[in-house]
DNA sequence: CTAGGTGCCTGATTGC
DNA sequence: TGCAATCAGGCACCTA
């Protein structure tokens, strides 16, 4: 599932590919993938030029031109949401459901399995609106002191990690990966975190991200990552628990890391090596 | 403020 | 064997 960084992988690719690029023609096949009138969008996006491509949390924004006007889309790629450039000639992708083509004989597709994902057209107030809404992101405005003070709150950890208003970017993976990296139970409240273990865990958190971002993202057996051209990424060979129930802790403690249920997620980790409080 | 439930989807898994 | 029921999962949205 793309998480902050391979959501970040997806936009340093689509930035280079469409800067400058003009949206010559869309064909939608599943208008309840696009928020909104999907007529609007396609209307709206023809014809406007692509001037580039950012991200905050784990939405990519693509910021448009036309007419003098300047506007955006925003894409959430949820759980299987994928965008591939392709040839036009190129053979339906699986779960192919928005074509957009960028000219060039070139095509930006819009796939996803479970169509949880979706593209909506906002403008740039509205879209203001919506970034206000995600909390700071790792190895960017989150600060160890920012870390300390959202954890001041009676709720299990991983489910704070994963609140995209405290803290944005960090999903499932991710944040399983730190709380093993910081030996730290995922049921454990919050607020009964020492000082240093707030500190370890920003720490993990920093390393496990940076970890993501360096391997070009996380491509687990389910194949819910790939890259825009669609490649894997090399993350997954240093997952520590992640899908990794029964198998031995990688810390040659001699347990097994055990799956539970955290706010409704699958959560995965070592009772020995975080022990429950 | 937080917790809990539902809905969106479909492939994989489980149940009978 | 075959088909039906169940379920995961990010997030919005609603109710308590």
């Amino acid at each position: 599932m793309p998480e902050l960084p391979e959501v970040e992988t997806v936009r340093a690719d689509l930035n280079k590919e469409l800067a400058g690029q003009t949206v010559k023609g869309i064909k939608v096949d599943k208008p309840n993938l696009i928020k909104g009138s999907h007529l609007d969008f396609i209307k709206e996006l023809t014809g406007a030029k692509f001037t580039g491509v950012r991200r905050q949390a784990k939405l990519l924004i693509f910021d448009l031109t036309k007419d003098g006007r300047d506007f955006h889309v925003v894409a959430h790629l949820k759980m299987t949401g994928r965008f591939l450039l392709r040839e036009q000639s190129d053979q339906p992708d699986n779960y192919q459901h928005i074509t957009i083509d960028i000219g060039g004989g070139k095509e930006l597709r819009f796939c996803d399995l479970r169509q949880f994902g979706y593209l909506a057209i906002t403008s740039k107030e509205d879209l203001a609106k919506i970034l206000a809404g995600y909390g700071p992101e790792p190895l960017k405005d989150l600060t160890v002191e920012k870390f300390e003070e959202a954890l001041k709150r009676k709720l299990a950890i991983k489910k704070l990690l994963l609140d995209q208003a405290v803290f944005s970017g960090i999903g499932n993976i991710y944040a399983n990966e730190a709380l093993f990296e910081a030996k730290i139970q995922p049921e454990r409240l919050a607020n009964t975190l020492s000082i240093k273990e707030a500190s370890d865990l920003f720490q993990a958190i920093s390393k496990v991200i940076t970890s993501g971002l360096t391997n070009r993202g996380t491509t687990t057996k389910d194949d819910s990552f790939k890259d825009i051209y669609n490649r894997a990424g090399s993350n997954a060979k240093y997952l520590r628990v992640y899908e990794r129930t029964g198998q031995p802790c990688l810390n040659n403690c001699g347990d097994k890391i055990k799956k539970i249920m955290v706010g409704g997620r699958g959560t995965y980790f070592c009772p020995s090596c975080q022990p429950q409080l």
